[in-house]
DNA sequence: ACAGGGATGTTATAACATATCAATCCCGAA
DNA sequence: TTCGGGATTGATATGTTATAACATCCCTGT
């Protein structure tokens, strides 16, 4: 499993690779790639961290790519709905995914420190979860698995 | 598993026991169960559904029992903190627990079509994700498991 | 009476998100 | 070439969720 976001990696290289899997996967999708929307992923990858909208949108606007709140919302409805991003819905932020497009269900450590987010998969917590809704007769589109508390690194320093 | 919230159940019966078990709750914490909290508990027990922060601070403005923001924050915050209420993260609303006061972290099977909410338990859910965040050298303080879609009532009906 | 703490009242504002319409661009059909 | 449709972006305004800050009230112990 993935502690991508807590452990220390070769990051221009992470970076580099999960920009060129995204343009792979919106090339085979049929997906427009634009610009706005790969500064917005670029952002997002730069961090393992989640970004609130308007955090993004302020470092879009550094770059001149736009300043008005939907500008940030379009982009990152964007990555999402292109399972290229994940929304953090504990914290309204969102993060880069790392799993680059393939279908999956995400979940989340989400360090209240430093906001670092790791993503490792849900195969099996769904699975349980599934059994009780099974029971109950819902019908489960979507599930949001998010644990909060402090990664390693903020373990030590802040008490 | 209860599925309370999707079963038929005697609920005037539901409310005054949770409410009951509330007040001894609170007794033995040696919380003030104030008015205001009281209404605003016997709101969200009225329906097993998720309501605004705002749409509950509607009905308690009914009862004048307060008209600002606040007032709503205020009582959530502290039901909230006293385990007699949980926030449901990815609808930015609240929900009355069904398992008045007992230490427990909370699963959730909610509907998209009539917000409905079926609180579960995650022990295991919890113990799995505990896995790989212990690997990670994560420390969880809380967690948020949040599965959506549709309830038995909204599956039939609305195609 | 007085101080301190908890609860509430009130105002203002911060933070997150969307509706709406205009302008632009690209591409394929006529 | 010219036209029209679809997708994207620009811009303005507004809606929704949440908190900061400070005043007031009430109770309780001294
Ligand atoms: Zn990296
Ligand atoms: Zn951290
Ligand atoms: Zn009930
Ligand atoms: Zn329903």
């Amino acid at each position: 499993m993935a502690a991508i976001g807590f452990c220390a990696h070769d990051h221009t290289a992470c970076v580099a690779e999960m920009m060129a899997h995204a343009e792979a996967h919106c090339a085979a999708e049929g997906l427009n790639f634009t610009p706005v929307r790969q500064r917005a992923l670029e952002i997002l990858l730069r961090e393992h961290r989640a970004l609130g909208a308007y955090d993004l949108l302020a470092q879009l606007a550094e770059d001149g790519l736009g300043s008005q709140p939907p500008v940030a919302y379009r982009a990152l409805d964007f990555l999402v709905k292109a399972g290229l991003a994940h929304k953090i819905e504990a914290l309204n932020a969102y993060v880069a995914c790392v799993h680059s497009g393939a279908e999956h269900t995400p979940a989340f450590l989400i360090c209240r420190g430093c906001r670092a987010v790791a993503e490792a998969d849900t195969a099996l917590t769904s699975g349980r979860l599934g059994e009780a809704a099974a029971a109950a007769g819902f019908h489960i589109e979507r599930t949001v698995v998010e644990a909060q508390g402090l990664c390693p690194a903020c373990q030590g320093p802040a008490p």
